[in-house]
RNA sequence: UGGGGUGUAGCCAAGCUGGUUAAGGCACGGGGUUUUGAUCCCCGGAUUCCCAGGUUCGAGUCCUGGCACCCCAGCCA
């Protein structure tokens, strides 16, 4: 990561920090973790947790564990810790050694069941589903204890072996904790804390049939690893008077405490693991890592940088009230950092055939082009240039308003790098009167895009020889949703899924530099935006770009009026 | 009608124990530079901090009472 990235601004957990190592609690540690449940592939609001927790630990010269809270055999599979553990190094954070799974706990959970029932402070229950839900009671009325609560510790000890052994099926018996089924807090209505299941798990296999749930894993595990801050989002804030019940009525080595923070909303985009789950599953996308996806592995494809994405997380700060962030912050990170970096480079999206024909039929030539306006270290390139060329089609217009500095009839552009050219005639299609190519003219003494004479021109458009360049194909993305926030009042985010979200150029031209780029290389077609070499499709006999974001373009935005 | 939270410009977000002109970013508008209508550089915005009362010489910061929104009734996490 590199060292002049602005460092966070101040929040409430920094503050609770700085004030519990003012007292020296902890022993002056930080430590925290993140701990993704191996069910998906991680998202853009992950990355704002990875990026509080292990950007924690390094302010304040700690550590952050990479833990996988996989207590659920039926939804966790190997691929998506393998992904996990993938897209954190490729946001350009470590855990080093310290990669833990909650299912390594498995036998000192248990051992901790034990302990609780031994204090009489926990119970097998063998109500049903319906039973329990029935018993629990509702927002405003108190629930009922179960007829069982009562049993013997002895008993308990014994039922609570049987459903190790595997004595008793799935959904027959489950143990809860005995805290207090009249609790305003519905999570401490004598909470489920291990339950029965006969499924095997990605890592410990047929070796349990009993699965401890959430709230008494995840507090535990942290006490394990002598976590000092548990970090997780809002909706766990009603979790926490359990997390400290647990703690406390355990001896545990360890006393970590639990900070809520909201989570992340994106407009125009959805961040649900539900559904994100569903747009793959449902082929709504080409997989998780669609481009189009706001997943880490779907933005990485997309063409954006880790740097772009830890800046990101920066600028939206960290609190506990719930928002949603305006998707151009995300373009403008990933924009500051391409603007830096990516090669510039000419492209031509829809091409238009333009004959210059004062140009000598069989000549062609070498134009130099800066690979970086800005930047003059990062060298130039040669760029051949001949007797028709390809312009963008949006470059030119017939009858073109006051404000249009490109291409019309009579008028003169620049093409960058090369000519200045006139537009002299524009040949149709005498059926259907689309434009089928312009015929321009030259002049010879503004070879490099300056006139000797001084004459000033308001246009510069980007080109590409038509017997140099590269046929290639451009992905253009665009929001997933037409709507802001496609999930508001409970509609089928479905039904606003954006029609228009991706778009296939397969007749794009690209200067010929381009034929040694390589998957992932990022460049600036100039004037259009930032796009990236297709990671999955990418080949030097068929590029592949995508657009990670247009630039700004106040010129689309003036015409939009 | 229970419990837990949150409310500072269009969107985020600083604002320590109350004290001169309420940071900063994105977006937006205006101007300048420019062989990318990009970048870069200036300049602009809250008499006001959800509302209403109150305490105080003084309140976004304290008190009281409202209002709005979010989360919780999985043997998911």
């Amino acid at each position: 990561m590199s060292e002049n990235e602005s460092s966070a601004s101040s929040n409430f957990i920094r503050k609770i920090i700085a004030g519990d190592l003012q007292q020296n609690l902890n022993e002056g540690r930080v430590h925290t973790r993140f701990p993704p449940e191996p069910n998906g592939y991680l998202h853009i609001g992950h990355a704002k947790s990875i990026c509080l927790n292990f950007g924690l630990a390094k302010e304040y010269d700690g550590l952050c564990n990479l833990r996988f809270d996989d207590t659920n055999p039926e939804k966790e599979e190997t691929e998506f810790v393998e992904s996990i553990k993938q897209d954190v190094h490729w946001l350009g954070f470590d855990w080093q050694d310290r990669e833990y799974y909650a299912s390594d706990y498995f036998e000192q959970l248990y051992q901790f069941a034990v302990e609780l029932i031994k204090k009489d402070k926990a119970y097998v229950d063998s109500l049903n589903a319906d039973e329990i839900r029935e018993y629990r009671g509702t927002l405003t009325q108190p629930g009922k204890e179960s007829p069982h609560r009562n049993r013997s510790v002895d008993e308990n000890l014994l039922m609570f072996k049987d459903m190790r052994a595997g004595k008793i099926e799935e959904g027959e018996c489950v143990l809860r904790a005995k805290i207090d089924m009249s609790s305003p807090n519905i999570n401490m209505r004598d909470p489920i804390i291990y339950r029965v299941r006969k499924a095997a798990h990605h890592r410990t296999g047929d070796s349990w049939c009993i699965y401890p749930m959430y709230d008494f894993t995840h507090c535990l595990s942290d006490a394990i690893e002598s976590i000092t801050h548990s970090v997780c989002t809002l909706e766990f804030e009603d979790h926490r008077a359990l997390y400290d019940w647990v703690i406390d009525n355990l001896e545990t080595p360890s006393r970590p405490r639990q900070y809520e923070f909201a989570r992340l909303n994106l407009d125009y985009t959805v961040l649900s693991k539900r559904k994100l789950i569903e747009l793959v599953k449902d082929k709504y996308v080409s997989g998780w890592d669609d481009p189009r996806m706001l997943t880490i592995a779907g933005i990485r494809r997309r063409g954006y940088t880790p740097a772009a994405i830890r800046d990101f997380c920066d600028r939206i700060g960290v609190t506990k009230s719930d928002t949603r962030i305006d998707m151009s912050v995300l373009e403008n990170s990933l924009r500051e950092d391409l603007d830096k970096s990516a090669p510039r480079v000419m492209a031509v999206l829809k091409p238009l055939k333009v004959v210059i024909e004062n140009y000598p039929e069989d000549s062609e030539e070498e134009l130099d082009a800066a690979n970086h306006p800005q930047k003059p270290e990062m060298g130039t390139r040669k760029v051949p240039f001949s007797r028709t060329i390809f312009i963008e089609q949006d470059d030119f217009m017939e009858d073109a308003p006051k404000k249009f500095f490109r291409l019309a009839p009579g008028k003169e552009v620049r093409l960058r790098y090369a000519y200045f050219i006139t537009c002299q005639e524009v040949i149709k299609d005498e059926q259907t009167g689309e434009i089928k190519e312009l015929r321009c003219s030259y002049d010879p003494a503004t070879r490099g895009g300056n006139a000797p004479d001084g004459r000033k021109v308001k246009g510069t458009l980007h080109w590409v020889s038509e017997k140099h360049a590269l046929k290639s194909e451009v992905r253009l993305y665009d929001r997933l949703y037409t709507e802001a926030n496609p999930e508001e009042g409970g509609r089928d985010s479905k039904e606003f899924l954006n029609p228009a979200s991706i778009e296939i150029l397969k007749d794009a031209r690209v200067e010929p530099f381009l034929q040694n780029a390589k998957a992932e290389d990022r460049f600036q077609f100039e004037r259009l935006g930032y796009f990236v070499a297709d990671k999955e499709d990418w080949s030097p006999q068929s590029p592949v770009f995508n657009r990670a974001v247009t630039l700004r373009d106040t010129w689309g935005k003036l015409n939009k009026k």
